[in-house]
RNA sequence: GCCCGAAUAGCUCAGCUGGUCAGAGCAACCGCCUUGUAAGCGGUAGGUCGUCGGUUCGAAUCCGACUUCGGGCUCCA
C-alpha cells in the first residue's frame, strides 16, 4: 500500500494515494480543465501535496474561459510560427470574450492570412497536443527563447513590475518561477514551446470552438514610443453553441450601432464637407435632442441649479490660469491670433464658471452654489480615435460645477451622484456600477499636493462606498486637476458606456484665487465640483440609440405617432384624430401617401414609431381606431378618446411601450 | 498620432486579373392602382466611380499623396 495523503476536495476531506494528480479526482467530469490548490489556478497534472485544498475549475466558469482562451492564443502563436517561422512572439493574453497575440512580423497579416492560421490551429486541435508545464531557471529560460527577444525583455521584468510593464504581461511571467510549457505530441515530440505562467487546458483537444477575429497593431508594451507589433484577436468558448451565441451578440451589436441607426431614422450624420468628429442633427434627432436638453434643464433647476452660460472662445490667460493650456494643451485646438492675442476654443467648461463665480464677492450662505449650463466644447481628438456620436471633437457637456464649503463637499457629492442616478433611470438606464479614478504617483501629469489628492480621493472613495453600488478602482484614469467618480451604465445589451463624472477640485479654485467669507468673516477658500450628467449630449444620444436599438420610448421618439389610413378616404378622419393629439402636445403624422396600407405599416415600424392608428370603415363607424404596435401586437376597435389617452399617458409617464 | 483595411447614385451593394463597366434593388419624382396590420404595377431622373497627381494608346480598376470612414493601439466625455 503507497503513501497516502489527507486532502480537501471542493469541500470535503478526502485521503488519497501520494502522486495523486488533480486530473485523477476530477477525471469522470469532462468539463473540468483545470483545478484551483490553496487558491492558486494549475493545471489538472498538479501532483497534489499533502494538505492540499483543491478546488475545480469548469471551462465555462470564468477562470475557465480564462485558460481556455490562454491556451487558444498559444494554439494561435504555435501555428503563426509554425506558417510564418520568423515571426516573434509578443504577449497573448485572454481578454473579455476572447484573447490576442501579438507578433512582430516584417508583413502585417491579411484576412487571408487569419483563414490560413485557423486552418492550421484546427489541426493543432485536432493532434491533440498536451500543455506540459516545465519549470526553468532565468537563466536556462534566457537561453532556450534567445532567439524571442520580447520574450527575453519580459524575464527581465519578471516579479511586481511585469504587469504594470505591460496589461497581459503576467499572463507571460508571474511572481515566482519562470515557466515553459512544452506543446507535446500524441508521440512525444516537441512541436512548440512558449514562456508562460499558466495553466492551461491539459491538451489541445480541449478547445471546443474558437474563431480568429481581426488582426490589428499595437505597440509593444503599450506605448507609443515602442515599434507596433501585429496583434491578432481570437475568440474561444465551451462549446460550439456558446460561440455562436457570441457571434449572435455581436451581429446584434452591430444591428444597433448607431451610427447606422442615425442613418436609417434620419437623426443625425457626419458631413465628410465638416472634418471629422462633428456632427449634425437633423430634425428628428433634433427632437431627441431637444426633449432631452429640455427635460435635463428642467431637473437641473429643480436640484438646485442656475442656468448660465459662456462663449465658445477665449483668449489664452484663461486657459493658462485653469492650467489647462500647460496640462491638456495637445487636447486642445490650435490658437487662433488675433489682435494681438491668442483665442482657444473652449475644451472645458470650468474656467468660465469660475470667472461667473468671481464676478462678485461671495458668502457663504450662498453655498453650495451651482452653476449649470450646455457648453459646448471642443477637443481636438487624435484622428484615429473619432468614432460616430461617442468620440467627437466637438460635443455639448450637460456640465455643471458647483462651489462648496470643504464640510459641504461629501454632501454635495452625495446629491451629485443621486440626481445623475435618478436622470439616468428617468431614461431608461437602470444597470451600473461606479469607477473611482485616481491619480498615478509616478506620472507627472498632476497637479496639486499629496494631501489634496488624499483627501478628495477618500471623500469620493467614501460617498462611492456608501452609495451601495460596486466601486471599481481606477488607478491613474484622474483629471490632472483632481479624482473622479464615473458612472458606468450598462446598456440592453450589456455594454457598459462612461457617461456621467463627478470630479473634486482643489485646484482651479487655488488658480483662481475663488473665495467666499466666512461666517466669522475670514476668508476661505471653497472647494470645486465637476459634473457631467450625461458626459456629453452627442455621446448620451449616441448610447440611448444603441440601448434602444432606435426604438425610443414615446417621450423621445421623433414622431411618436402615425395614422395609416385602409384607404384615401380614411385619411380626414384621422387628420381630426391627429389635430386631437396635438392639442396635447403629441408629434403624430399621418400618412396620405399613395402607398398601399401595408407598404404605410413597413413604413412606420422601419421607423420604429410607437403607436401606429389605423383607421377603416369599421373604426370610423366606431369612432374608433386599431392600434398597432413595434412589436406587431394589434388592439382594435378603440375609442379616440381611449386612444387618445393612452398615448399622452405613455409620454407623460416615460415608458417603453 | 501610429498600423491595417475601405471609399462606385440619397441608402445597400455588383463591376474578377486596365479596353461597350458605369449597373441592380430600395429611396426620390411622375402616372395608374389601392378597404384591414411589414414591400401593388409601370415609367422618369440621378454617379466626371472620395480629391489631386502619376503610369498607360487607354484607369472605377495599377502607383503616390491627401480627405473621410471602419477595426485596433495610444488617448478619452
Amino acid at each position: 500500500m503507497s503513501e497516502q495523503i489527507r486532502i480537501v476536495v471542493a469541500g470535503s476531506e478526502r485521503q488519497v494515494g501520494a502522486g495523486t494528480t488533480a486530473a485523477d479526482l476530477f477525471a469522470d467530469d469532462p468539463t473540468v480543465i483545470a483545478a484551483r490548490v490553496g487558491g492558486t489556478l494549475v493545471d489538472l497534472a498538479r501532483v497534489l501535496a499533502d494538505g492540499d485544498d483543491v478546488e475545480p475549475v469548469a471551462i465555462d466558469s470564468r477562470d475557465g474561459r480564462d485558460i481556455l482562451r490562454h491556451s487558444t492564443a498559444h494554439v494561435m502563436a504555435q501555428a503563426v510560427q509554425e506558417l510564418y517561422p520568423e515571426a516573434k512572439l509578443g504577449i497573448g493574453p485572454p481578454v473579455e470574450n476572447g484573447f490576442y497575440y501579438d507578433f512582430d512580423v516584417a508583413e502585417p497579416f491579411t484576412p487571408d492570412d487569419l483563414k490560413s492560421i485557423e486552418k492550421k490551429m484546427q489541426q493543432i486541435v485536432k493532434e491533440r497536443q498536451s500543455f506540459v508545464r516545465r519549470p526553468v531557471s532565468d537563466d536556462d529560460a534566457r537561453a532556450e527563447l534567445a532567439s524571442e527577444p520580447y520574450k527575453l525583455e519580459l524575464i527581465g521584468l519578471k516579479g511586481g513590475g511585469a504587469e504594470a510593464a505591460a496589461e497581459g504581461a503576467s499572463a507571460e511571467v508571474g511572481a515566482g518561477e519562470l515557466t515553459i510549457y512544452d506543446n507535446v505530441r500524441p508521440d512525444g515530440e516537441l512541436a512548440w514551446k512558449d514562456l508562460c505562467r499558466g495553466p492551461h487546458l491539459p491538451t489541445t483537444r480541449n478547445i471546443p470552438a474558437f474563431k480568429l477575429m481581426r488582426v490589428a497593431a499595437a505597440y509593444w508594451r503599450g506605448s507609443e514610443k515602442n515599434p507596433q507589433l501585429q496583434r491578432i484577436y481570437g475568440t474561444a468558448w465551451e462549446s460550439r453553441e456558446a460561440l455562436k451565441d457570441y457571434l449572435d451578440r455581436l451581429a446584434e451589436a452591430e444591428r444597433r450601432d448607431h451610427r447606422k441607426l442615425g442613418r436609417e431614422l434620419d437623426l443625425f450624420s457626419f458631413p465628410d464637407e465638416l472634418g471629422s468628429g462633428l456632427p449634425v442633427f437633423h430634425p428628428k434627432g433634433g427632437v431627441l435632442k431637444r426633449e432631452m436638453e429640455d427635460y435635463v434643464r428642467r431637473r437641473h433647476l429643480e436640484e438646485g441649479f442656475q442656468y448660465v452660460g459662456t462663449p465658445h472662445i477665449t483668449k489664452q490667460g484663461l486657459f493658462e490660469t485653469s492650467g489647462h493650456l500647460p496640462y491638456y494643451a495637445e487636447g486642445m485646438f490650435p490658437p487662433m491670433e488675433l489682435e494681438g492675442s491668442s483665442y482657444y476654443l473652449k475644451a472645458m467648461n470650468c474656467p468660465m464658471h469660475n470667472l461667473i463665480y468671481r464676478s462678485r464677492g461671495r458668502s457663504y450662505r450662498e453655498l453650495p452654489l451651482r452653476l449649470f449650463e450646455f457648453g459646448s466644447v471642443y477637443r481636438y481628438e487624435k484622428s484615429g480615435v473619432v468614432h460616430g456620436l461617442t468620440r467627437v471633437r466637438g460635443m455639448t457637456q450637460d456640465d455643471s460645477h458647483s462651489y462648496v464649503t470643504q464640510e459641504q463637499a461629501a454632501d454635495e457629492i452625495r446629491h451629485l451622484l443621486n440626481f445623475v442616478l435618478g436622470l439616468l433611470k428617468d431614461f431608461g438606464l437602470d444597470d451600473y456600477y461606479l469607477e473611482l479614478s485616481t491619480r498615478d504617483p509616478e506620472s507627472d501629469k498632476f497637479i496639486g499636493t499629496d494631501e489634496q489628492w488624499e483627501v478628495a480621493t477618500r471623500t469620493l472613495e467614501e460617498v462611492g462606498k456608501a452609495s451601495g453600488l460596486e466601486l471599481v478602482p481606477d488607478p491613474g484614469g484622474a483629471a490632472y486637476y483632481g479624482p473622479k467618480i464615473s458612472v458606468q451604465t450598462r446598456d440592453a445589451i450589456g455594454r457598459s458606456w462612461q457617461m456621467s463624472t463627478i470630479q473634486l477640485d482643489f485646484n482651479q479654485p487655488a488658480r483662481f484665487e475663488l473665495e467666499y467669507q466666512a461666517a466669522d468673516g475670514s476668508r476661505q477658500q471653497p472647494v470645486m465640483i465637476h459634473s457631467a450628467k450625461f458626459g456629453s449630449i452627442e455621446r448620451f444620444i449616441g448610447v440611448l440609440t444603441e440601448h434602444y436599438a432606435g426604438a425610443f420610448p414615446p417621450w423621445l421618439a421623433p414622431v411618436q405617432a402615425v395614422g395609416i389610413p385602409i384607404a384615401d378616404e380614411h385619411v380626414p378622419y384621422l387628420e381630426r384624430l391627429a389635430a386631437k393629439l396635438r392639442e396635447h402636445g403629441i408629434r403624430v403624422e399621418v400618412d396620405d401617401s399613395d402607398d398601399r396600407m401595408q407598404k404605410k405599416i413597413r413604413n412606420a415600424q422601419k421607423q420604429k414609431i410607437p403607436f401606429m392608428l389605423i383607421a377603416g370603415d369599421d373604426d370610423v363607424a366606431k369612432d374608433a381606431v386599431s392600434f398597432r404596435y413595434r412589436d406587431g401586437s394589434q388592439k382594435n376597435g378603440v375609442p379616440v378618446d381611449d386612444a387618445v389617452a393612452e398615448i399622452v399617458d405613455a409620454v407623460k409617464r416615460r415608458i417603453q411601450v
